[in-house]
DNA sequence: TAGTCAATGAAATTAAAATTTCAGTAGAGT
DNA sequence: ACTCTACTGAAATTTTAATTTCATTGACTA
């Protein structure tokens, strides 16, 4: 085994901590109680934290044996994002080992998962939540890999309310059919993420023109068809892998669920607890 | 509204995102994917790294209402110190605020994932990928819940190869033919999270007995039912929400697929371009 | 007591980062 | 084709941080 150990700051400055005059173990104390903080910090900031002059900084990091102050916020710094493998190689070579790869991918789903959750669309969330309680019926559309979506989104709804329904995939006239039985006070929740399918803005168009509300889920690639829906929430499913990742896609559906189940109180309270008794009744069966 | 409401580097720029011009988005996206660590980069470093210039940055800062960077990097320093809210409020009181909710369910859905990834059984991984490209034949079952999963995972499988089918999701009659049909050069991939069925079980069993290796995918709980499994990897699904959340699920299923794309090599890359000119047909007629 | 020497901080200097200016450009509207 | 307008980055400028200088201190030694 030759790799070369992982240097911290906290090891270097043990190795000198003995041999530091009065004014710098000051600082040394100071950046031993911000853990991989340091880079946060400027050397002056850290000075005044410590009650030493700007002087005594300089001369602090001199003697630990960096050339300059940026030498040891850099390492402090990197050594914290040690584990992040997104940003150790550059973004198109194909990293190596099974376990990079997988390290890799993970922090890939996690970005897309932070990303969603800090659009700012979600201040929204209330309001459509409050409107897929009175609907009077819900609808669910989704083409492709959306259909997928779609199909579960509508099973997490089933549990707590009822009239929630998924509409055919098949484009064309059935489609067509439905559309027309739609009213206002009903809601569609539209899942359309790329590949989206050609017809799919038409049929948002007549949607629209029913008056029912439409939830548009989607990826931050939607076009106009965005035009057509009360609200729009795009979803990040980009991916440095084959495929497009729709975890956070699915990881929305079921706050959107939560949410909603939420505000419905009471009665989503009954409806679910009446599904459970079933199910239980279902698997003494089965 | 009155409840002080805990802002973040991230929230603010949420607010702003879809407003930002290019350039500025570009910025955006960077500091989100250095989640709190944006104090320890100087505007200039982050300019560089997002590939924009130096004046692009100073104006994203007083776009997002700053008067200057120096204010957007305390902002982040201070706030990276809250810590994350999965560990502030006790486990059983309800956080008030949706942003709140929103934060601790992202965060229970990171752990999943986090937990998801870190499992020593990944180790198989390479083995599973390669018997999935031998196989003849890959089937795919799942009831209930796992139906929407395995269905989902059919479709990423049937890109980059064929012969992959989804057994009926009704049990009975129907299941027992198929599993007839079963021979050891087959693979089955079972999904079977909580709440299982009942007759799961019997259904593993006989497909043992078929000599048909099987590929158990489940949550921690599960119990005698990977005795007839060649390899089991557990997933955690457990929320504190209402369901449990097949987010780790559902990512760890397209990392299944991406790893046995990987492993086919050429002729899986063959079927892939396939599909995508089939694709790229049915959208002009579609 | 005088002499040496490391240590120290205030202030001067230098280096670097942030901001502003400005001229060029792309896009929307007429 | 022509305006407007908003966006952009290079370069100039300003601001801020880091380093160096230097005079002073105090501790130790002969």
């Amino acid at each position: 085994m030759t790799h070369k150990k992982h240097i911290t700051l906290e090891s270097i400055i043990a190795k000198h901590y003995d041999a530091l005059p009065t004014a710098e173990r000051k600082l040394a104390d100071t950046v031993l109680e911000f853990p991989g903080e340091l880079a946060a910090y400027t050397a002056t900031e850290l000075a005044e934290i410590a009650g030493v002059s700007k002087a005594a900084a300089t001369r602090f990091f001199k003697r630990l044996g960096f050339n300059h102050f940026e030498e040891a916020r850099r390492l402090a710094r990197d050594s914290k994002n040690w584990g992040s493998p997104l940003y150790l190689q550059s973004k198109d070579e194909q990293p190596q080992s099974a376990d990079q790869r997988i390290a890799h991918y993970l922090d890939e789903e996690q970005q897309n998962l932070r990303k969603t959750y800090h659009s700012a669309t979600l201040s929204e969330l209330d309001v459509i939540c409050e409107q897929l309680v009175k609907a009077k019926r819900v609808w669910l559309l989704g083409f492709r890999n959306s259909h997928y979506i779609a199909s579960y989104a509508r099973w997490q709804f089933i549990q707590f309310r009822s009239d929630v329904h998924l509409l055919p995939a098949n484009a064309g006239e059935t489609m067509a059919e439905y559309i027309a039985d739609l009213r206002p006070d009903d809601m569609v929740i539209v899942i359309g993420v790329r590949r989206r399918v050609d017809p799919l803005i038409n049929i948002m168009q007549a949607i629209k023109q029913t008056k029912a509300p439409i939830l548009y889920l989607t990826d931050p690639t939607a076009g106009k068809t965005s035009a057509y829906a009360r609200w729009t929430i795009k979803i990040p499913v980009s991916s440095s892998f084959l495929f497009d990742s729709y975890t956070a896609l699915m990881s929305f559906t079921r706050l959107l669920a939560i949410e909603t189940f939420r505000v419905s109180g009471e009665s989503g309270r009954k409806h679910l607890k009446n599904i459970e008794r079933i199910h239980d009744t279902l698997n003494e069966f089965e």
